[in-house]
RNA sequence: GGUGCUAUCGUCUAGUGGCCUAGGACAACGGCCUCUCACGCCGUAAACCCCGGUUCGAGUCCGGGUAGCACUACCA
């Protein structure tokens, strides 16, 4: 009786794919792979007033920088939507015609009904009744097939009337849903109401209907989602029931939340910009709006850091391990191991993965990300070999990419003001002094390495008793214009020879 | 308002009745390292929501309370 485990990710393409909706991508994934499953993506795309261009695009797009890869539905290739599988289409504004003879079935079973309210007549209802709802107790004293002769319905249709089909929900049942993370939830028929699952505006199901159908079509085993709907859930297990599919019906795991860092609530779309973080994988542009959002890509981030973070954002392994590589998550992964309760979202440990990951990529690499940030500085057609030495000293001290400039701008660019603190805590009176002869000292030396220097420089500072500090720092102040920075003979290193005396002497004539 | 879910350091969490004088990580603070700034290392501070009950024994089980969150659309 086992079955192919086969999960979605289902989307609204209604703007940029939300971080919280990332996490749930990457569950389903993760479930997926480690039962060697299937991961299926589908748009639902059932609220054609909410469409946004290029939402789609973008969904897929981040997916894939991410990392969390699809196997039947939605994907990207090449920087193209491809459609893969045999349970397409797998856009819901496609399957219209499937949905058709799903309404008819419900409503020919007796378990659906026409509605003709408007939704301005509902909206005067539920103003002049408190707590209104469309359900077993109200539903005879509304404009329905249920009140209404059927020649009436008929002519009304027939006439161009907009209806919608209601799901009839029986009064006092106690309805159970199993849970996998929360186990039996019990929920009483009479506080579901009779949602709409057609509307015939336009020519749509609503996600009720359209999610049960094509979760069922599309042989879904596990419906892993957000627990936001963990409300409506027993209303999905009606459908099912009332489709005759109970026994094919998907097991259901409801995620905890992403709440805000601060203050209470779930994480919205509209924190990121208001906290100074970005809340989606990658930059936005909503055409729509004309609205830009910034995302975890363009702020420099790794997509294996966000993924580590996200990934123990509600679910925690066995033992004290932090860091998981997909593999290890794909592999550790388990549905019983992630929290009951809301996980609010804490950027700072996700500066603290980017750093980890940071430091796991090769200098080479890191170069080749860094070369934007150095053509934003001026610095164009730069030597690899050198940035990759230089992000080498540099790289443990940062978190992103983009701020490597603060670490090694001075290797490429000599300082033309001096840092003010630094000058009065590290430039002292003797310093000119000092630097002069340190000019000498280092004219002198037979080769050019941190060996030979550190063996001539270090012997005069002892025989004179300038004290190594006294001078060090102020010959980095030199070079640096701060004191800060590498060891100063790695420094002379990449600078060479000429540039490092030229850098004295410019000193020397700047400070005096 | 109604219904449901949840409840351990500031945050993410470990903990499935004795191994808990509650462990790890981020952040904070202090120290070490050191020519500087960092990194790193070491350390400190920091939590079982409350009240009952079950039990020889409760963070862990049960009941009640409280609080937080979600849902309550012809949105998903």
């Amino acid at each position: 009786m086992e079955r192919r485990v086969r999960v979605r990710f289902a989307p609204s393409p209604t703007g940029a794919l939300h971080i919280g909706g990332v996490r749930t991508a990457l569950y389903n994934y993760l479930f997926a792979r480690q039962h060697g499953g299937d991961m299926l993506l589908r748009i639902e795309d059932t609220d054609s007033t909410r469409f946004v261009p290029g939402a789609e695009e973008y969904i897929l797009e981040a997916l894939e920088w991410l990392g969390i890869g699809i196997d039947e539905g939605l994907r990207m290739n090449n920087g193209k939507i491809e459609a893969v599988g045999e349970h397409g289409p797998y856009r819901q504004s496609e399957r219209r015609e499937i949905y058709h003879q799903y309404v008819k079935q419900l409503l020919d079973s007796g378990h659906a009904y026409i509605a003709f309210d408007t939704p301005e007549e509902l909206e005067a209802k539920r103003a002049e009744i408190p707590n209104f709802q469309y359900d077993a107790r109200t539903r005879l004293a509304m404009r329905n097939s249920l009140t209404m002769p059927e020649e009436e319905v008929k002519a009304l249709i027939d006439g161009g009337e907009k209806y919608v089909v209601r799901f009839k929900v029986e009064p006092n049942e106690d309805v159970h849903v199993h849970d996998l993370i929360r186990g039996e939830v019990v929920i009483n028929s009479n506080i579901l109401d009779d949602k709409v699952l057609y509307k015939s505006a336009d020519d749509l199901p609503t996600y009720h209907l359209a999610n049960i159908v094509d979760d069922h079509l599309m042989e879904i085993s596990h419906v892993i989602r957000g627990e936001e709907w963990l409300p409506s859930a027993p209303l999905h297990v009606l459908l099912y029931r009332a489709f005759g599919w109970s026994d094919t019906m998907p097991q259901f795991a409801h995620l905890p939340l992403l709440l805000k860092p601060d203050g209470n609530g779930k994480l919205s779309k509209r924190d990121g910009d208001r906290l100074g973080f970005p809340v989606f994988p990658l930059e936005f542009h909503n055409q729509k709006d004309g609205s830009v959002s910034s995302g975890y890509r363009e702020s420099g981030y790794l997509p294996e850091a966000v993924i580590n973070f996200l990934a123990l954002l509600g679910w925690h392994g066995t033992g004290d391990q932090e860091m998981y590589t997909m593999d290890e998550l794909i592999k550790e992964f388990s549905l019983d191991r992630v929290s009951k309760s809301g996980a609010k979202f804490d950027y700072e440990k996700g500066k603290w993965f980017n750093h980890q990951y940071l430091q796991l990529r090769s200098n080479k690499e890191l170069a080749q990300m860094f070369l934007p940030t150095l053509a934003a500085n001026g610095i164009e057609n730069p030597d690899m070999q050198m940035v990759a030495t230089v992000i080498g000293l540099t790289k443990d001290r940062v978190n992103f990419v983009p701020e490597l400039w603060e670490q090694t701008n001075f290797f490429f660019v000599a300082p033309t003001e001096y840092d003010e603190k630094s000058l009065k805590k590290r430039w002292k009176e003797d310093s000119p002094k000092h630097m002069t002869e340190l000019l000498e000292v280092l004219e002198s030396a037979p080769s050019w390495d941190a060996e030979t220097l550190d063996g001539i420089v270090m012997p005069w500072i002892e025989a004179h008793e300038y004290g190594v500090g006294i001078v060090m720092n102020a010959f980095r102040i030199c070079l640096v214009g701060a004191a800060r920075g590498p060891h100063i003979w790695a420094i002379t290193d990449v600078l060479g020879k000429d540039e490092t005396l030229r850098r004295v002497r410019t000193a020397l004539t700047k400070l005096g």
